[in-house]
DNA sequence: GGGATGACTTAGGATCTTAAAG
DNA sequence: CTTTAAGATCCTAAGTCATCCC
């Protein structure tokens, strides 16, 4: 059963029944061998020209076998859009509708595409030496797609009043500040000094504009001629949906087919996704938090910027781009290298990089690494920790301070905090950068007060206790030092790693990262255990908070994994901005709470009414309008019986406490960045591991991407552990 | 040994798409 | 069917870390 370990279980099915209360759990032993064989199979039919019904037909057992494995196939069934009942009807010899049944089917409808049939590179299952220096023996790929020239409207703007041309060079930057209007950016100083900086620069050393100020300059002309193009759009579709919608579609077409050449790489005669193939278009630049160069112009990249990676034997692309006369910069043929092309940012010199997408082997392959070596950390956690632990005490200021810090890396999960350059960059922090400014402490607790700018300029907020020798080392390095002193003075990033991969070879900072998000996942999930004879866990969270998961629910199991998902996006500090209608989308669910709340009492009050035989009438208008304003009716009609209007309570109540889940998942949510652990952080294989056990469809999960990201953890079996 | 550089990962917000609700 | 919210994808900024070079 689900609850018994299954460790020698070779393949899990499950039963597809999942509104049952009572689900159970079969678990057909099959031979791995089998599993392969229809893995293999199923991959032919995937790389099979689909082209009429006759072809999928002859793999209909494959599709019908699938059905019955495990979350793994689930997942690749999904992926390919394969219909089930299909797939069984073939099966039991039923005609089959293939007609779409409503007309928004008909317009959704997807004929085959290079996307479905694209066949997995499945290099977990070839690779042997994982850490090859040569990356690839072929390369081949079209380069970079560059942006399209600027198209000058030939709109003026107002200087001091009077009307004031502008070249297409001015112009263009005038144009990128009025799509910034209305963002934060307007009314950042900084940004607002660098752009007319930029702006100024346009114009002839005597013009009168060089010692005038923004405020000087009036681009409504320019804005209202962006807006009014906005606003004829949306009139347009209103006026003639159809043909509009019809244009659009054709244009994303004709969008796609120009891209498609870019799309894919050829590396060791495997077709693999490209990703970032688009050079950055100009504009002006939106550096994040007070960063000092956000508002300058980074400019257009064009083919004598580029640089590209290709094999020997391969030939080299043409760089297309709208005006003749260019190629590119160079062509290498770095084969222990993964990049395809790269050009220089205008803004910092730093290198954009165009790479094989996330599904790729390289990616993959580095990804699988990376929780390979957070798996070996764990394996040496407790001595490592020790060893830190004995640096906190000692006598030596260097090995206090690096004692301390890998202290805080591990306990708190922080950054290694690189040193960065204030002129250039936002002044953010991480562990090594911290300032005094950032710390205060309460002796009584030994607890830190932690308060700073992290990456991307995120508020990291933190009061925690902290080890005793830890609190005093703190103490002590911040004794006598400004408040923009450094705290870890004698050590940096680089110091921390070397004495990091003593411990452990290939150690460095961000392992601990991955490690805790990983290790705290997995511990979160296992505590979901399904006692003997039942279905509804007991979890005790954080020994006073207690959680009861009924483990026959899907949406119940699916809620609490992502309460361990929450648990490590706060770990790592990963928040986002509460989303614009958070406040109005709340409140709407509360007011159709409200509503539920009252149908509940009119039938409770209705039932009550028929029971005694009242003669007296009975008010069927509700008191509560709906969420539109307008007058409601009540939940039941008059005469209903008893019997109906139980059931009715029943299910309003059902519906309740449904919302409440929601209503307090969106609030909690409303900061919490779920997806950053999910894509660079916890394990899939744990994630897998847990859904298998409980039957849950992967795809709840997963979503496409992720899926695609990790085939390689897609075989994991119930028992593994991080 | 320490700064600069290059390669690669991690990050949040904007925008597009899909699904659910009305 | 249309509107709205949620979810997926795109975009590109901003980290980490190894290596190079002096």
């Amino acid at each position: 059963m689900v609850h018994g370990e299954s460790e020698n279980v070779k393949t899990e099915t499950y039963t597809h029944d999942r509104s049952s209360k009572y689900r159970k759990v079969n678990l057909n032993k099959h031979d791995e061998e089998k599993d392969l064989k229809i893995l293999s199979d199923f991959d032919h039919f995937r790389s099979d020209k689909i082209t009429d019904l006759n072809l999928l037909k002859k793999y209909a057992n494959i599709i019908a076998y699938i059905n019955t494995l495990t979350p793994v196939l689930h997942s690749l069934k999904s992926e390919f859009n394969i219909d089930y009942t299909m797939a069984s009807c073939w099966q039991k010899n039923i005609p089959i509708k293939i007609e779409p049944v409503t007309a928004t089917e008909k317009r959704n409808k997807t004929e085959p595409n290079d996307e479905f049939l694209e066949p997995l590179n499945r290099w977990w299952e070839s690779v042997t030496d994982l850490e090859s220096e040569l990356k690839w023996n072929y390369l081949e790929h079209r380069g970079l797609q560059f942006a399209e020239l600027y198209e000058p409207h030939g709109i003026s703007i107002l200087f001091n009043g009077k009307e004031l041309k502008l070249n297409s060079e001015a112009e263009e930057i005038a144009t990128m500040w009025c799509t910034t209007l209305g963002t934060e950016y307007e009314n950042k100083p900084i940004f607002r000094k660098n752009f007319w900086k930029t702006f100024k620069s346009k114009f002839p050393t005597l013009h009168p504009i060089k010692k005038a100020k923004l405020e000087s300059c009036d681009f409504t002309a320019i804005k209202n001629y962006l807006d009014n193009k906005k606003l004829k759009a949306a009139q347009d579709l209103e006026n003639d949906r159809e043909s509009v919608l019809a244009e659009k579609e054709a244009l994303k077409r004709a969008k796609k087919e120009l891209e498609l050449p870019f799309t894919y790489a050829l590396v060791d005669n495997i077709r693999e996704k490209v990703s970032g193939f688009k050079v950055e278009p100009p504009g002006l630049f939106r550096g994040r938090g007070e960063h000092p160069k956000q508002g300058l112009w980074k400019q257009r990249i064009i083919p004598t910027d580029v640089k590209i990676n290709i094999a020997k034997t391969a030939p080299v692309p043409k760089a297309i781009y709208p005006l003749n006369g260019y190629c590119w910069n160079d062509v290498v043929h770095e084969n222990s290298l993964t990049w395809l092309a790269y050009y220089k940012d205008t803004i910092q010199d730093q290198i954009k990089y165009m790479y094989l997408s996330a599904q790729s082997k390289f990616k993959g392959l580095n990804d699988f690494l990376k929780y390979e070596k957070a798996r070996r950390l764990k394996t040496c956690i407790t001595n490592i920790r020790d060893g830190y632990r004995q640096k906190l005490r000692s006598d030596d200021l260097v090995d206090k301070q690096l004692g301390t810090a890998t202290y805080l890396i591990d306990f708190l999960a922080l950054r290694v905090g690189s040193e960065k350059d204030t002129d250039e960059e936002a002044d953010t922090v991480g562990c090594c950068s911290l300032r005094v400014e950032h710390i205060t402490f309460d002796k009584l607790t030994d607890t830190i007060n932690l308060d700073f700018l992290g990456k991307d300029s995120i508020r990291y907020t933190n009061s925690v206790k902290v080890d005793h020798y830890a609190f005093t080392n703190l103490m002590e390095f911040c004794k006598d030092k400004k408040p923009d002193e450094d705290i870890f003075d004698k050590i940096s990033t680089a110091k921390l790693n070397d004495y990091l991969k003593e411990l452990l070879p290939g150690l460095s900072a961000k392992v601990f990262r991955t490690y805790n998000a990983s290790a705290t996942l997995e511990a979160c999930l296992d505590l979901l255990k399904l006692e003997e004879g039942t279905l509804v866990a007991t979890v005790k969270d954080e020994g006073n908070e207690v959680l009861s998961v009924n483990c026959g629910s899907v949406d119940e199991l699916l809620h609490y994994y992502n309460h361990a998902n929450r648990r490590v996006a706060i770990l790592c500090n990963h928040q986002r901005t509460v989303p614009k209608l958070h406040q109005a989308t709340q409140k709407k669910m509360m007011l159709k709470e409200n509503i539920l709340e009252e149908d509940l009492k009119m039938c409770k009050d209705y039932i009550k009414h028929l029971n005694e035989g009242s003669k007296k009438s009975f008010c069927m208008t509700p008191k509560l309008n709906d969420l539109k304003g307008n007058p409601r009716k009540a939940p039941f009609k008059e005469g209903a019986k008893v019997e109906a209007l139980e059931k009715k309570v029943e299910n309003i109540k059902k519906n309740i406490s449904k919302l409440k889940l929601k209503i307090k998942i969106h609030d909690d949510n409303k900061t919490v960045a779920l997806g950053t652990s999910k894509i660079n952080y916890m394990d899939p294989r744990i994630t897998i591991a847990f859904c298998k056990k409980f039957e849950i469809p992967i795809e709840k999960v997963f979503n496409r991407t992720l899926r695609m990201k990790f085939p390689w953890a897609m075989h994991t079996r119930t028992n593994f552990r991080f």
